[in-house]
DNA sequence: CCCGTTCTTGCACGTTTCTGCATGTATCGT
DNA sequence: ACGATACATGCAGAAACGTGCAAGAACGGG
């Protein structure tokens, strides 16, 4: 591995994690920490990174370059997209929700990952427009300004043509008796018909979501696979759910 | 091996592989390595790529990226883009082409129009989402990289089942005698099945374009119902257009 | 056909850069 | 306060680098 592409490769740990820890690096890339140190020391004399004890964070984001701006994800939405990027296998097919959780998950994607993405939702193909390895397929329809996904008849025919591993589904609501909820019948129906096509469905919920309940039914539990949370797996909400058999899969 | 054949042999291994090792590259092609330095000097000297210690990396492609994504319209792109934007009738439907100068023409609406925007771009689709009145369609299909458009089978059909009073058509050339053209076939084929959607289609041309042309041929003069350009109307190359019929809005 | 020129290529040499280890110091958590 | 961990520094071997040079090929003019 050149060193410059080592370089590259801790920016871009930093960007998607939020933080880099040398000694995992070290261990991940089979180098000397002693490397990473002196890489993580060189950067952040260029002023791409905010060294600190045990490896190096992002610099603050008022003075952060224009490409890291657009990732400013709140830390937990940040936390879920990353344990939820490493649910896309290479070579897999995923089909990715609206929503900001999900436009999260799609920066969390590592760069060169060899995949094929489905959406409906614009800006989330916008951000994959830098993963040369993306094969990425949009569903068309009207838009939904609200959630800037597409949605209506047309995207819910163009969903019955596409068949996917994994659905990486976004919601508003978490609650053990109502269920995944969503503020718009119509979005909700688009939701079914995403996870319809799936294999699994995996449902993001950062934390705030946990235990609360929006207006529209989305789906039962029994057809979802798995939650992605950062919420702490004690919680009573999630140890209910983990008792009625959801997999709940923390991003501590 | 030539030594021509061999930088276009270093170009696309880069392209590919997103480095070059030159140790790796000496050995796979027989030749010493001082030869492979030698090359990747010279290539870095006109740009083609970043010269690292132990090899080569692409050009940095956050710095294309930025660039063009932070750069404002260039001024021409902007005067064609106002132009257009008028061009659009309230409550009226328009099919709004991919590409920079089309996005402007998505920037220069007016925040309240009530119209219909039907788009296979998705920077599009997102630029129109604080325009409350206006009523967006996005065209599905795969998603095309380099030109950020939909394209492929899947939207060519979508574009089926549209209509629109107005195309704004995108080209990288156009010329009088190699008509409008530009750089992909599939795109090509795309903006035909479009220009078939629309009872009008008026080309968007800044400054830059006239005269010039590129690969694939997009339409004839004859299906086209104007052009908007910047460049002075006194051109020849826009005077010869004028004779064979071609309205000329001028975007001076 | 011959000769001089130019360009390319590989080799040799000295220099720079990188990397891992060892050492001693600073910092963190308990 | 203490042990554990992370850190900076110095060092040595290895790898990569630039430069100069010479042999060979391609080319053009006489």
């Amino acid at each position: 591995m050149l060193a410059a592409e080592r370089r590259d490769h801790l920016l871009e740990l930093l960007a998607r994690q939020g933080k880099i820890v040398a000694k995992e690096v070290a261990a991940e890339l089979g180098i000397s920490e002693d490397s990473v140190r002196r890489d993580l020391r060189d950067l952040a004399a260029e002023g791409l990174c905010q060294r600190v004890y045990g490896g190096a964070l992002p610099v603050s984001p008022a003075v952060v370059d224009y490409g890291a701006r657009q990732s400013v994800a709140p830390d937990g939405k940040r936390k879920v997209a990353s344990v939820a990027a490493g649910l896309v296998r290479p070579g897999g097919t995923v089909i990715l929700d609206g929503g900001t959780t999900a436009l999260a998950v799609a920066h969390a994607l590592p760069r060169d990952l060899a995949c094929t993405v489905i959406t409906h939702s614009p800006p989330i193909a916008v951000a994959l427009l830098d993963h040369p390895q993306a094969e990425v397929f949009v569903l068309g329809g009207r838009l939904f300004k609200h959630s800037a996904v597409t949605c209506g008849a047309a995207a819910a025919e163009a969903a019955q043509n596409v068949s996917a591993d994994l659905f990486l589904l976004g919601v508003t609501g978490v609650h053990p008796e109502a269920g995944l909820t969503t503020g718009d019948a119509e979005d909700a129906a688009m939701k079914r018909a995403l996870a319809a096509r799936a294999a699994d469905t995996y449902v993001l919920a950062s934390s705030e979501k946990i235990g609360t309940a929006s207006r529209f039914r989305v789906l039962p539990w029994a057809e979802t696979s798995g939650l992605v949370t950062d919420k702490d797996p004690h919680d009573p909400v999630l140890e209910q759910l983990a008792e009625n058999g959801v997999e709940v899969l923390p991003a501590g």
